[in-house]
DNA sequence: AAATTTTGCAACCGCGAAGGT
DNA sequence: GACCTTCGCGGTTGCAAAATT
């Protein structure tokens, strides 16, 4: 009960497509549109598989597509999206004019995944890496969690020495030329002071994993008390100076301007100079459940885009059915 | 400058849903 | 209601261009 193919395979062109044969594409479908797919091709004069060429318009030749790059905004909504609804690039696109399935797709798969996951952030949960750890360590008995502990620690190792070897030569090229006020160099204070972060991820870590009972019981992500917030990890891990939440910021900088200035702002901005509160916490949830109603309820484009990642941005503290059924909704009426 | 690796994107594939008969 | 066809989606692959060694 094998499915009929679309097309005879041996008299099908396949591969890149011709101009010649996306002006016969475009030309007919300006003149007949895109009724029947199985039959464009034959009637087009196209030695193509119906499927070929309805992705070929759909992906690239449909004049209202958008080819260039990404923007923040657009990023930020993908990103955003992502967390709610998954893979589910078609309904991502539709918020997005001009861009379609496969371009978010590709977008997400080549740049956004790795962007994430360089600030620490999981790409696929959209929690932080170091949360995950802590919540399986919750589900352990303590002498796996003891292992866990060594591995955790043994995956950041190169990274480790890496930031430990580096401040150590940074200094000492300070110590050799204390005349030269115009290198490059991050003045010995701060990067003192950035260079805690190695510390401080060895004691949070072992923190949270030796003492399950920091971390609240269930997913703190979904919860609306402060009581899962800062006061856990607080006191300044390094790499989520806000704790628990403080992976919530995803600030406009961040996104902006890749690797443009002294560090790419993704790689920074999850670990550094985030002043959330616990109460900024319970603030801008409630703030971003309005936000959300207007975002998509009000047609496909979000109107303020950097707030997503602002410190407004508390979106794992937000009910799924908050966010899911409005997305849903809107998606479902593009249809349409 | 050449070889190799990585990246970005277009295109393909298979599956399931939707629609028509 | 069953069957068939078409469409749309998400995952994957292939390849050219860019970057790195």
């Amino acid at each position: 009960m094998g499915r009929i193919p679309c097309c005879e395979k041996d008299n099908v062109k396949r591969g890149q497509w011709t101009p010649e044969e996306d002006n016969k594409l475009s030309s007919y479908i300006a003149q007949h549109g895109t009724r029947n797919w199985r039959l464009i091709p034959k009637n087009a004069g196209l030695q193509r598989c119906g499927k070929s060429c309805r992705l070929r318009w759909t992906n690239y030749l449909r004049p209202d597509l958008k080819h260039g790059q990404f923007s923040d905004a657009e990023e930020q909504t993908i990103v955003k999206l992502h967390s709610v609804v998954g893979n589910r690039w078609s309904l991502i696109a539709a918020q997005l004019p001009g861009r379609t399935d496969n371009d978010v797709k590709n977008h997400w798969n080549t740049k956004l995944k790795k962007k994430l996951s360089g600030t620490g952030i999981d790409p696929v949960t959209h929690k932080p890496f170091s949360h995950l750890m802590a919540e399986i360590a919750t589900t352990l008995a303590p002498p796996q969690v003891a292992h866990l502990a060594e591995a955790a620690l043994g995956c950041f190792k190169d990274e480790m020495l890496h930031l430990l070897t580096k401040k150590r030569i940074d200094f000492q090229l300070q110590q050799s030329n204390p005349g030269q006020g115009n290198n490059t160099t991050v003045p010995y204070s701060k990067q003192d002071e950035k260079d805690d972060t190695v510390e401080k991820i060895k004691l949070n870590l072992s923190r949270a994993i030796q003492e399950p009972d920091m971390l609240p019981l269930n997913k703190p992500w979904e919860s609306t008390s402060t009581r899962a917030t800062s006061a856990n990890f607080e006191g300044g891990c390094g790499v989520f100076p806000t704790s628990v939440t403080g992976y919530h910021h995803y600030g406009p900088s961040s996104f902006a301007n890749e690797g443009g200035g002294s560090g790419s702002p993704w790689s920074q901005s999850m670990c550094t100079g985030s002043t959330c509160t616990a109460g900024e916490q319970v603030r801008s949830h409630e703030k971003l459940k309005d936000e959300n109603g207007e975002e998509f309820q009000g047609g496909k484009e979000i109107k303020n885009a950097t707030s997503i990642f602002n410190t407004d941005c508390v979106l794992w503290d937000i009910p799924s059915d908050d966010l899911i059924n409005p997305i849903y909704r809107e998606a479902f009426n593009n249809k349409e």
